[in-house]
DNA sequence: TTAATAATGTTATATTATAACATAACAAAT
DNA sequence: ATTTGTTATGTTATAATATAACATTATTAA
């Protein structure tokens, strides 16, 4: 039996992350069109940067960048953009860390989980139905209806427990 | 077979809370007592502030309350007794709404759940191991070392839910 | 083409949180 | 009881995160 992936599968060697954008950029432009929303050119270029690496991203630091793209980018502009991406599940906002983390399985990720190493920072994104399943079940039998699940896991990831 | 207890039981008719609150403060007290650290007249304060009710308090709403009783108080002398209280597991911060709520049971909670109630805002604590141990199993599988847990469930209580 | 709607621009401000350094209170050891 | 180290608090300033409110522009659909 071989050893079980490290949790940052995206770090290996051979991940080829323009790929990991163009597909994720190409996600949400399906999903919008079968939905009926529109993607502009905005919300599209937030999403970009969203995904420009794995890591969790602030939104303070999107606007950085579209201020030196383009003059007239404010607040409201990115957090409006941000605000659209999460409604349709292309990002997730990371609560105990006030950032942005593209989103690994649009589409079937009710109920996603992160894995936050708090040494290197790196982010990773589970769907574990079990998990969703146990604290649906258990909350249902209290009379409550869980709507949105936060679930973050700060820990120390298997590359800096063993360094 | 009796309905399910809600999702409030501290709401209930007959909840002292001066009681409560007391207990909680006792609690406090003793823990410190034995581990020695001090549980000075601020951070106590600061404490009942939390355990005025039992819903979320916000950081500068109890900063409001000690300006008014004491000249000289800052958002630092806020931010400073809320770490410590949290540290020592007196108080929890809620991520999702960047809130402070007294902790329940502390002593035994590594891994408490909360349950915010998005139409009347009310926030249950949970404790449920089974929920702590299932996340825990899964994470570790994956060579994560979980150390803090962040469970934060938005929906509807029992209550709103009927009405 | 117009009217309605949705998205973005723009200005201002609210909310949440920390940095940095000074002073005071306390604890432990002489 | 005094010094010394440590912990806690005071104080000022500012950083970081987020929203309100209203104006303008773009898109859709009648």
């Amino acid at each position: 039996m071989h050893k079980k992936q490290v949790v940052t599968p995206f770090e290996s060697a051979d991940h080829l992350h323009s790929e990991c954008l163009k597909s994720a950029i190409s996600k949400a432009e399906d999903s919008c069109a079968s939905t009926g929303v529109r993607l502009t050119p905005l919300r599209r270029r937030v999403l970009e940067l969203v995904w420009k690496s794995h890591e969790p991203v602030k939104a303070y630091d999107v606007l950085e960048t579209l201020q030196s793209e383009k003059k007239g980018a404010a607040p409201p502009t990115v957090y409006r953009a941000l605000e659209f991406l999460q409604q349709q599940g292309f990002v997730h906002k990371l609560e105990s860390l006030n950032a942005y983390l593209g989103c690994g399985a649009p589409g079937h990720n009710n109920t996603s989980q992160f894995l936050i190493c708090h040494k290197c920072g790196v982010v990773a994104e589970l769907d574990d139905n079990e998990i969703g399943e146990v604290i649906r079940g258990k909350t249902e039998k209290l009379g409550f209806t869980p709507k949105q699940l936060t679930i973050e896991i700060n820990g120390l990831c298997n590359q800096c427990r063993s360094n």
